[in-house]
DNA sequence: ATCCTTTTTTTGACTAATCAAAATCGCGTC
DNA sequence: GACGCGATTTTGATTAGTCAAAAAAAGGAT
């Protein structure tokens, strides 16, 4: 079995893979600043991931997921989304605190927990953050998905995920009603200023930056 | 914070201390048994338990909690049954197979959500195995009870607690009714054969031997 | 083509946890 | 009091994961 450590690994490199589908391969700059440690740690990671066939590492390249190494990311991936929800539905956790938790007991539960887990959900697709679950057998369904940065001024929209963990932005997302599954509608959008105002419910507008923007992935609604 | 290996030993600790209170400390020989590693193992592992002052560590002698690690190794422990009990009530799995699900996320679950979890459960008192459940503040409520080899033929019983985690033992216990909380009946207790008989609702009586009867704890019933 | 900066790799060291096997200790028996 | 056996400790080695700092490579700018 992999360790805790290993599966860290290969689900960041998954998740940087996703964030920058342009690039070929994972740098090692990337990868270190992802998990925290040095380049140097982060390139003998590298090899013994390389030997243990879970990734191609090509020095001074850098490293892509095999197929194999995919299959595990997608494992941790589905442990870690399904944990969020089971925390967020049976034991009413806010979905900005379910992150971290779920960080540590992706690597401790069995699997016959899990899909316990996951039939006491109702076998859900998407976690409190909008992020997809992969399934069991290391599929994940991709929605088509439009960046809040690249929606016109006027449009009706859902939210329908967040792509960042940081409990203090899921905290602002959820106090102007942003949360995943609500409606609302992009009342300016100044290009020139980088700035894009949202309004949901209510509630009254509210206008962020670009940055922010970015990490709210919407469906456009027709009207 | 103390790596989850030295949780494990406090744990481990502790309920040597429990199942032989006669003894003033716990052996080399009898911890890394109960460790399964080599005896080296657990020397040095005494020693740096020792180091953090967690033990009390008398070379060829052994080792004793100190109140620091005892606190500790309490704390573990209302985990471990805290999370045995909501996997029974919450998720409905078998009370004999949460040990194992349950001694790899005690080490993984924040308090934060321990406490959550507490709460849900109507913060209960003892596991599924009829174990006390530690208090956050490391107290553990002691009951009096009597193993079922000290019970005389005739006796009217409660079951209680049953002192094993083993899945197979803890199947025989379920099949024949004896689960903590049943009412039973002792049949017969024969000494010479170390021998006991115990008759649990309508279903037929069941003889059982001295080792197995020992590690189910009743208290008895007046009548 | 050479230089400079950034990135990557290498090297040497360290900690935690472990084992195997050799050395040593403690203690009951004769 | 010496012997021997079982328990314990020591020693030397290994693996995983890490860092700091030195060395090397890549690649753009001049």
């Amino acid at each position: 079995m992999p360790s805790s450590t290993v599966e860290n690994y290969l689900k960041r490199i998954y998740l940087e893979e996703q964030a920058d589908p342009g690039a070929a391969v994972v740098s090692m700059k990337n990868l270190a600043g992802a998990m925290g440690v040095t380049p140097g740690t982060a390139t003998s990671m590298a090899k013994s991931l390389a030997d243990s066939r879970f990734v191609a590492y090509e020095p001074y390249g850098g490293v892509k997921l095999t197929a194999r190494g995919r299959t595990l990311a997608l494992r941790i991936l589905r442990r870690h989304r399904l944990i969020e929800c089971f925390l967020v539905e049976a034991l009413g956790l806010d979905w900005s605190e379910v992150h971290d938790e779920a960080e540590s007991l992706e690597h401790a539960i069995s699997d016959k927990l899990l899909d316990r887990i996951d039939e006491f959900l109702g076998f859900p697709s998407v976690d409190p953050h909008g992020d997809p679950i992969p399934t069991a057998a290391g599929e994940v369904r991709q929605t088509l998905l439009t960046a809040l940065t690249d929606v016109e001024e006027g449009a009706d929209v859902r939210i329908a995920r967040i792509l960042d963990q940081d409990e203090k932005f899921l905290r602002f997302v959820d106090r102007h009603r942003l949360r995943p599954g609500t409606r609302g509608r992009v009342l300016a959008h100044d290009h020139a200023a980088e700035a894009v105002t949202i309004q949901s419910g209510k509630l009254p507008a509210v206008t962020m930056g670009r940055t922010a923007a970015a990490k709210i992935m919407v469906e456009i609604v027709k009207g």
